[in-house]
DNA sequence: AACGTCTTGTTACGCTATTCACAATTGAGT
DNA sequence: ACTCAATTGTGAATAGCGTAACAAGACGTT
């Protein structure tokens, strides 16, 4: 697979890809078009197709896509064919929530274990987690095979947590710190920073 | 302002550039060049310089820019030096997580009432707020002068929230679910969605 | 089996975004 | 006053992305 080539802005919408088609299949159709699957996510069926032909032929002309087909390969090309394991490191308030979140699991993400540094919420439960000493971190994703890193400290720590992830052997990091993490060559960041989105929205908000 | 001029990404990273002030700020510096904001970011000083230059010419050449002019234009411009009314519906766990989420607060915004369908959530606490049907959302916007939405309830009550807030005259949506809203026109929509990032993210992590 | 309709995969085109490169200018040092 | 190193703002060059358009094929109908 030539990972290189495939534009990254084109791996972000294929999880949305995923998306509209278990809403389509929920509906009942077992055969889409493109056209279809655009309509959904409001985007020109042409994207959609460009989009897949990275990767593939899978459909048929005159008739669009077997449903069920497309979606198995869309899994197998992100990889969402198996569980991967995260582990989380920051158990405040946000962290706290990431742990409870139920949206994780049904997606085959599964958060194994929780750490903090704080010395009041060691040996502490949260959720069904065992607060850990970020001592144990090296030995949690060897054993666990822990693959992703879920970042929720203060912005003062972030880098320092985002080293030792890396450090490690967490090629994934999701980043809830308002910050942008310097990670190496070959490690994935994706930020989740709702202020953000908030702040370059209020662009388009002044003087309506 | 010739807002539509002015390309959404560049619009999108403006906040980061503040970020990166601030830190400057924090550590002393009076005066910045786009290098050293460059370098906090990893984004080249062109792509800065080009940026700001969508807005006007605030440094001087052989010098850079000065922090607090800087800061206080790119507050200017995104509309951040006044403080925005948001209200929240959907009181689940999600939702209760960002009403104690503090972040938002100390970037002036300001979460004003929470919203519920559920009987059994209506008059509730969560956090400082009483819950309140969706009936009084209508008012709360208007004497509250809410702005933005935010929206964290189930995909399948997603649209349905998300064109009740438009019909009460909201203009920002910030949604947590994971559905791609219909808005019209001129409504602006910024999805969190840390599960797509994560299905997006093993794509690179396949196969290492 | 021929026709008409539909839809894919792909090529070509055009737009948008990013990087390059440099003239203009600043300020510090001598 | 002059020189030198630094840095901006911007027009030009490059790269990247999205859309349009169409040939090729699939299916249903007659």
């Amino acid at each position: 697979m030539q990972s290189r080539e495939v534009p990254e802005v084109v791996v972000e919408r294929l999880p949305l890809y995923i998306r509209a088609l278990l809403d389509l299949q929920r509906e009942g159709f077992d055969v889409v078009s493109s056209h279809q699957i655009g309509r959904r996510l409001r985007m020109t069926p042409a994207q959609i197709r460009k989009d897949l032909s990275y990767f593939g032929k899978f459909g048929k002309q005159g008739r669009g896509y077997c449903l069920q087909v497309l979606l198995d390969e869309l899994r197998d090309i992100l990889g969402l064919n198996r569980s991967w394991s995260a582990c989380l490191v920051g158990v405040g308030r946000l962290g706290r929530a990431i742990i409870n979140y139920t949206g994780f699991a049904p997606e085959g993400f599964k958060i194994v274990a929780a750490f903090d540094s704080s010395e009041e919420r060691l040996g502490t439960s949260v959720g069904q987690f065992t607060v850990l000493p970020m001592a144990d971190l090296q030995g949690v994703v060897i054993d666990e095979g822990v693959s992703i890193g879920i970042v929720a400290v203060p912005s003062a720590q972030a880098q320092d947590v985002v080293d030792k992830l890396v450090e490690t052997g967490v090629k994934g990091i999701l980043n809830y710190a308002p910050i942008a993490p310097y990670v190496p060559e070959g490690i994935v960041v994706r930020n989740i920073d709702p202020v953000l989105s908030l702040q370059s929205m209020t662009f388009y908000l002044k003087e309506k």
